[in-house]
RNA sequence: GGCCCCAUCGUCUAAUGGCUAGGACGCUACCCUCUCAAGGUAGUAAUUCGGGUUCGACUCCCGGUGGGGUCACCA
C-alpha cells in the first residue's frame, strides 16, 4: 500500500461493536483485521462501544463482547473496559462532545434544525417510491430562516441534519478497492443528532474516530455507502480525513449477508460446540486473504507478521463451517494431553477421573473435530450402552444363539486374565484365539463392539476395554449374551 | 428501482499479459485396518457471457448477465 510509507503518525485502529445482544463473528472478523493491521505496524487497538441506539441496547452485552475477544486472544489497548488516553470509550457517556460539535456544524451553517414529524417524512418517502424516486429528504427545514429556527428550537422537538452538496463528487481511495467515487446528489441530508439527543452513527463514529486519532478504519463493505456522508462531515468539521479500507462480508451459503437465520453467528456458539479460538481465528484469517505461501494453517502470530491490506480480497466470502471443522479437528489433534484434557474439561462428565480421561484422549484425538464430540465417542465409558440384538446380530452374521455363546465364550477366556495382564495386545490376542471357519475377525470384533459400546462406530475396541476394565467389560459381554438369548427364545 | 461493490473448481483461494490454470476443504477410489477416524496415494471439478486491445489474455478496456451491499431519528 503505496500511502503507508508517507504515514509519520501511529497506526491506530478500532473496532466499535454496539451493544445488542451477541458478539457476532462478523465483528470478530473485522476486529482480527484491525488487530493485525495495528500490530503489523506497532500500533494500537481500540475497543469502542457504540451504544447510541437506546432501543436496540441490551444489558450485559459489552461483557459478551469483551469475553470473546478475550477468548479469542485478540486483546484491545485501550477500551471501555481497561480505559485510555481518550476515555471513555463508550459513546452513551461521550454525549456532550457529540452536542457539541452538531451545535458547531449549526452556526457554521454547515447543518440545520430539522422539525419534521416521522409522519411528514414517512408520507414524503412514500410518494417519492411510488413516483420511482429514491426517498430523500425535501430539505423544507433547511430553507428555514435561522430566527426561526433558532425560536422554534427552544420549543420544539428536532433533529439535525447535515447539508449535504446537491452536485459534484464525493471520492476516496480505499486501501483495499482503490478508488470509489459517489455522486453527492445521491446522498441524503443525513440526521446526526435525533430528537432524544443521541447522535446517530455517523455523527457520533466521525467525531470518535476524531478524536480518539483513528488512522485507519477498516470495517466491512456494507458501510461504502455511507463512507461518502462520513467524508462530507470530515470536511465540514475541517478534520484529518483516516484512511479507508472496505474488507469483504463474509455470507451465508446461500450467499446473503451472514447472519443469524442461515448461519450460527454468535462466537459464543462456537465456544460451546467446542471449536478452538486458535481454529476460529485461523479460519478466518483464510477469508479474504491468503497466506503467501499458500499456507492454510498458521498462527495469529504468523498472520500479524504477514497481513497485508492490499492482499485483501475484494469479492465476498462464504463462511464454511465444513473447513472450520476440518482446521478446528487439526488444531486439536496438534494440542498435548494436558491441553486437551484441560480443554475438554467442560465437555466432560464430571466423574471422569483424570487417569482414564488421559487414556481415553488418546483414543479420541484423532477422531474429533469439535470437542463437545467427545461425548459421541467416549459416552460407553461412563455409562452402560442399551444394546440392540438386531443390531448385533447384524454384525456377527450368525443367529443369536451362537452369536451369545461366542459373546460368554470371550467372557470366560477374559475371566482367566489377571489384572496386570489386562492389557490391549493380550485382550486382541484372546480375542483372536476364538476365531475359526465360522467367525471371521470382523464378525467377532464387531459383535464385541457392540456388545461393549451399543454402537458400530467407537474408538479401538481393544484399546477401548483396557480402560473399560475387566469387570466392566465382562458384564457388557454377559448382558449382551442374556438380551440375544430372552430375544430368542 | 437508484447508487455502490463484486465475479477462477460446490466452498476458501493462488496465478496481476506468456504454465498442462496451482493448493486447501468436500467428494470418489485405493492402501492401512476390528468399526470410525487419522495418515498415505490417486482421482473429480473452475477462469459468467459477448465484444475489443495484444504476437499472446484469468489478468487490461467496453457491454450484457449474475450475485451482494445500501438507500431510517439502526448500527
Amino acid at each position: 500500500m503505496v500511502w503507508d510509507k508517507n504515514l509519520t503518525m501511529t497506526v491506530r485502529t478500532r473496532i466499535a461493536p454496539s451493544p445488542t445482544g451477541i458478539a457476532h463473528v462478523g465483528t470478530l472478523y473485522t476486529a482480527l483485521l484491525n488487530f493485525a493491521y495495528a500490530k503489523k505496524n506497532g500500533g494500537k487497538f481500540i475497543l469502542r462501544i457504540e451504544d447510541t441506539d437506546r432501543e436496540r441496547y441490551v444489558p450485559g452485552s459489552e461483557q459478551v463482547i469483551f469475553s470473546a475477544l478475550r477468548w479469542a486472544g485478540i486483546p484491545h489497548d485501550e477500551g471501555s473496559d481497561i480505559g485510555g488516553p481518550f476515555e471513555p470509550y463508550t459513546q452513551s457517556q461521550r454525549l456532550e462532545k457529540y452536542t457539541q460539535y452538531a451545535n458547531q456544524l449549526i452556526e457554521n451553517g454547515k447543518a440545520y434544525h430539522c422539525f419534521c414529524s416521522s409522519e411528514r417524512l414517512a408520507a414524503m418517502r412514500k410518494t417519492q417510491q411510488e413516483k420511482g424516486e429514491l426517498p430523500m429528504y425535501d430539505g423544507l427545514c433547511r430553507k428555514m430562516s435561522q430566527s426561526q429556527s433558532e425560536s422554534r428550537a427552544k420549543t420544539e422537538k428536532f433533529v439535525i441534519r447535515l447539508i449535504a452538496p446537491d452536485s459534484g463528487n464525493t471520492s476516496w481511495i480505499d486501501a483495499v478497492r482503490g478508488t470509489i467515487t459517489i455522486e453527492n446528489k445521491t446522498i441524503d441530508d443525513q440526521v446526526l443528532v435525533k430528537s432524544d439527543g443521541f447522535p446517530t452513527y455517523h455523527l457520533a463514529v466521525v467525531v470518535d474516530d476524531h478524536l480518539m486519532k483513528i488512522s485507519h478504519v477498516i470495517r466491512a463493505e456494507e458501510w461504502i455507502s455511507s463512507t461518502p456522508k462520513h467524508i462530507l462531515l470530515y470536511k465540514a468539521f475541517g478534520f484529518k480525513l483516516p484512511v479507508f479500507a472496505h474488507t469483504p462480508l463474509l455470507r451465508n451459503p446461500d450467499k446473503s449477508k451472514l447472519s443469524k437465520r442461515r448461519n450460527p453467528v454468535s462466537v459464543l456458539w462456537y465456544q460451546e460446540q467446542g471449536f478452538l479460538p486458535e481454529a476460529l481465528v485461523n479460519y478466518l484469517c483464510l477469508m479474504g486473504w491468503s497466506h503467501p505461501d499458500g499456507k492454510d494453517i498458521f498462527s495469529l502470530e504468523e498472520f500479524i507478521k504477514l497481513f497485508s491490506l492490499d492482499r485483501v480480497q475484494t469479492s465476498q466470502p462464504i463462511f464454511d463451517l465444513e473447513k472450520l471443522r476440518w482446521l478446528n479437528g487439526s488444531y486439536i489433534r496438534q494440542k498435548s494431553d494436558a491441553d486437551l484434557l484441560n480443554l475438554l474439561k467442560p465437555f466432560v462428565p464430571k466423574s471422569a477421573k483424570k487417569q482414564e480421561l488421559i487414556g481415553i484422549i488418546a483414543l479420541i484425538r484423532d477422531r474429533i473435530k469439535t470437542l463437545n464430540e467427545f461425548s459421541e465417542y467416549a459416552d460407553f465409558f461412563f455409562q452402560a450402552p442399551k444394546v440392540d440384538s438386531q443390531i448385533l446380530l447384524k454384525q456377527s452374521k450368525l443367529e443369536a444363539e451362537k452369536t451369545g455363546m461366542k459373546l460368554l465364550e470371550y467372557a470366560r477366556v477374559l475371566e482367566g486374565l489377571s489384572d496386570t495382564d489386562w492389557k490391549m495386545p493380550n485382550l486382541e490376542r484372546a480375542g483372536r484365539q476364538l476365531l475359526d471357519d465360522r467367525w471371521s475377525p470382523k464378525q467377532l470384533f464387531m459383535s464385541v463392539r457392540v456388545a461393549l459400546t451399543g454402537k458400530t462406530v467407537s474408538p479401538p475396541l481393544f484399546d477401548s476395554m483396557e480402560i473399560l476394565g475387566k469387570a466392566q467389560s465382562i458384564k457388557r459381554l454377559t448382558r449382551a449374551a442374556e438380551i440375544l438369548t430372552h430375544n430368542h427364545i
